[in-house]
DNA sequence: TAGTTGAGCGTACAGCTGTACGCTAATTTA
DNA sequence: TAAATTAGCGTACAGCTGTACGCTCAACTA
């Protein structure tokens, strides 16, 4: 790569990360002025332009690379769960970890899925779809699971991991703590009940 | 009341009304303007200050008025379930005609719940945890739960029609139904659940 | 080496915002 | 009836916004 290509993608990078330092518990991506990113990265507010068509295109592209960051989660909580022990509290700790680390990733996936801008939701909307089926998917494996059943309760599980993640970013760790036990028990109701029903089914 | 007071009352209730008519799918309450608000109200931007101290007040208020249509739905349920039948069908049906009738009560409540301003966030968290320990109150009488489990129960409940109810407010009749039977599967599996958990504890 | 490209800048402008201030006129109070 | 209160208005202003336009000069290409 030129030198040049080399200096735009630096510059690009540093809208990009202007944008997720913005972010916080208070301002949300839709109230981020494209000057004010612009401001953030040190460059001049037309330069912008050389980079995304407007905000929507920049925030398109944090988007995507929250779908990264998932899929990243997705693969860690795998491993940890082939090292054995339960999977659920597996999944909940790693999930809880890479929200921590990753509080602005998860900011934007969760306020704008039920954000105002169409194309918003339906991208935060299709990474999220890809994460429950692939949970579908492992399901229907491990637990031989009929499909539509097994869509039903990963899309469950994932609705109640991503609200509780939600509430848990603004917490201290004693409070996030109480809701991830919370979060578990939770979770362990949906996976019996599932059970139930898919035995039920199968009596018939 | 005077004449005077009447009035006041009058053009109040407009400004209310005239922000909860601007929300839309596109449209969510912090992008209003003031401006915007008074012009739909027919007052004059200055005139607002008669009435709220800021914007963030008439948005208070408007979640005020979100908790009491939650409190009157939640009568209405009851009502509906001391007739028989399905308490989870039942209970989701109420909810979807109530959310189809007050789709913008629904839109601040659901939207401003992971919001950027704190008290809205407060505001809104409290309304739903009344919601949810009602609800918890009456498992806990109804299916001899132990307070614990009731309350993890209620709010996977509530966690889980409210998420649902936030994806159903941009969608087709068709969709919705869809919608609505999966979620009705999903309540199932979490009533099951927790009943396998409560049994579990009470066979130690 | 000469010519082309394009990232980044500064200036400029119209359009929006919240709100300070002082006025009017109808209602209420004394 | 005279005085006080106050809902609503119009004007005004500073501060922010997105973006059009044209320039520079370093990097690339032929």
């Amino acid at each position: 790569m030129g030198i040049r290509a080399q200096q735009k993608e630096k510059t690009r990078r540093a809208l990009v990360d202007a944008a997720f330092n913005q972010l916080s518990a208070e301002r949300s991506f839709s109230s981020l002025s494209l000057r004010e990113v612009a401001r953030e990265a040190n460059i001049a507010p037309t330069s912008f332009y050389r980079h995304f068509k407007d905000m929507n295109e920049l925030g398109l592209t944090m988007v995507d690379e929250g779908g990264l960051t998932l899929r990243q989660m997705m693969r860690k909580g795998r491993q940890r769960a082939e090292a054995g022990g339960s999977v659920i509290r597996i999944s909940v700790e790693t999930f809880m970890e890479v929200l921590e680390s990753n509080p602005n990733v998860f900011r934007i996936l969760l306020h704008e899925r039920s954000g105002t801008s169409a194309p918003f939701r339906g991208a935060v909307a299709r990474e999220i779809e890809h994460f429950i089926s692939e949970l579908a998917h492992y399901t229907e494996a491990t637990a031989n699971r009929a499909p539509d059943l097994a869509h039903a309760q990963a899309e469950a599980l994932v609705t109640l991991v991503f609200n509780a993640g939600a509430a848990a970013l603004d917490m201290k760790r004693v409070d996030r703590k109480v809701l991830a036990d919370r979060l578990v028990i939770q979770l362990h109701m949906i996976a019996k009940g599932a059970d139930a029903l898919q035995n039920k089914r199968e009596q018939k």
